[in-house]
DNA sequence: ATGAATTGACTAACATGTTAGATTGAATGC
DNA sequence: GCATTCAATCTAACATGTTAGTCAATTCAT
């Protein structure tokens, strides 16, 4: 029986958290910043326990930074808090997940369609210079480094209609599918597809054509669930019984 | 300089806060519902510093439900935490006002949207029952029961979607909005023409047409932010100096 | 063997003590 | 009279102690 303790203690202990230095703000920013990076690069597994004197003493902070954490990863549904209980790294749930990207797409199609009537020259340029970037990187097949100039074509738009919370809010809808995005490789040829659509949207919003930029968009977003419905059938244990 | 402090004392401590016991939830949750609805209908002014130890005291609780309660109303925009300074009422800025408004339109065209084509026949119902109740209340000129009734109109809409977050996320977008919207009067033919547009929706949900449904619910929402922005000339001390 | 009851370990929630940084306003120098 | 300094006072942030609810393993009765 202690054999069995002491190996979970040193499965855990030996877990890789990044330190706190690598994030700013308040030592509960830093903390939830660190737990929320490990729970999307799936470090800690769907249903697992958060143990807080584990990340107290792994972090070496008291309580009450983590406990503020906690409270916000909840907040964000990445964590599921049971009073008195425990907490617990949430179980991926389809109706979560699409309900993450139903969320996205009305962002993005609203920022999308804002930008055909007021994007400037310069921002314009900017998004053709990231698109440039993208399309070095097809053959490469380097997932990491083009899925990083992905995310940013998608920070450039929502950033762009001046609206500051709009990215926040975009990327916390969209937390759930991020998730389980990690579940997959990606196929080879998505990434020149997905090039082709990044441009198209790029090539709406130039032309100033509303519906051909939401239909544009529509279609790119809609693109990542259709690889993410059969996990629930490939992997049910990280998902909630429906 | 005493007499001072202490009518201070008084004018805060009998400041009217609802009792706990009107929410639910933990103990943190009741003190974020206090103060949020507190703040949302002005019992704190924008700019105010809100007192720890008096909001303890005044409900009856220690600081740490408290602080989870402001760390919560931050994350909205409602306060304004300086570290190691104060917490102050958020003043109103027109831009946020602005983004407020922008994200509830992306969210609600998003969802009526999603409604042309998947409502059924019993909610399509249950919109013209809250319909009828708001006509019956047009001549009344009760502003706060037609409010309700407004307010749980875009309430069904979003709860119809079957998207648990949805509503939770409009409503804290709208919060900006909401908070400024204490602040005039209602005209009284706005009632009237409210309970017009708010038909044109419905009908174009039922008529299963988008472009419609897209222009009516667009063409609602727009109007209020009009009412608004002559607030920033009218009561400047409330906003934020832009 | 099986199911209910119990107990003990674990946890979140809450209370309270401590620290360090910001603000304010009075005292000081010019 | 006016700017500057500096100390008293305020606050959020953090640490730690306490309470009470939950869960799971074990025991005990059947």
């Amino acid at each position: 029986m202690n054999i069995v303790i002491q190996m979970q203690k040193n499965n855990q202990n030996t877990r890789n958290l990044l330190p706190l230095t690598n994030f700013e703000g308040s030592l509960a920013n830093k903390v939830y910043l660190v737990l929320r990076t490990a729970i999307l690069s799936l470090v800690y597994h769907p249903g697992e326990i958060l143990r807080k004197r584990e990340i107290c003493g792994k972090l070496g902070v008291s309580r009450s930074p983590v406990s503020e954490a906690i409270a916000i990863l909840a907040s964000e549904g990445l964590v599921n808090v049971v009073p008195k209980a425990g907490t617990y790294v949430s179980l991926f749930s389809m109706d979560e997940i699409k309900e993450g990207a139903f969320l996205r797409e009305a962002l993005e199609l609203a920022a999308v369609e804002y930008l055909v009537d007021k994007i400037t020259d310069d921002q314009l340029a900017q998004l053709y210079q990231n698109l440039g970037e993208q399309e070095a990187l097809i053959s490469g097949g380097d997932f990491d480094a083009f899925y990083v100039k992905d995310s940013k074509m998608h920070e450039l738009i929502m950033s762009f209609t001046g609206f500051k919370r709009l990215r926040t809010l975009a990327e916390s809808s969209w937390v759930q599918v991020n998730r389980a995005r990690h579940l997959n490789l990606p196929s080879p040829g998505r990434i020149q597809e997905t090039v082709n659509e990044h441009r198209n949207i790029i090539k709406a919003i130039e032309a100033g054509n509303h519906q051909q930029a939401r239909t544009a968009t529509r279609n790119h977003l809609r693109q990542l669930i259709k690889y993410l419905e059969p996990l629930e059938i490939e992997r049910p244990e990280l998902f909630e019984p429906s």
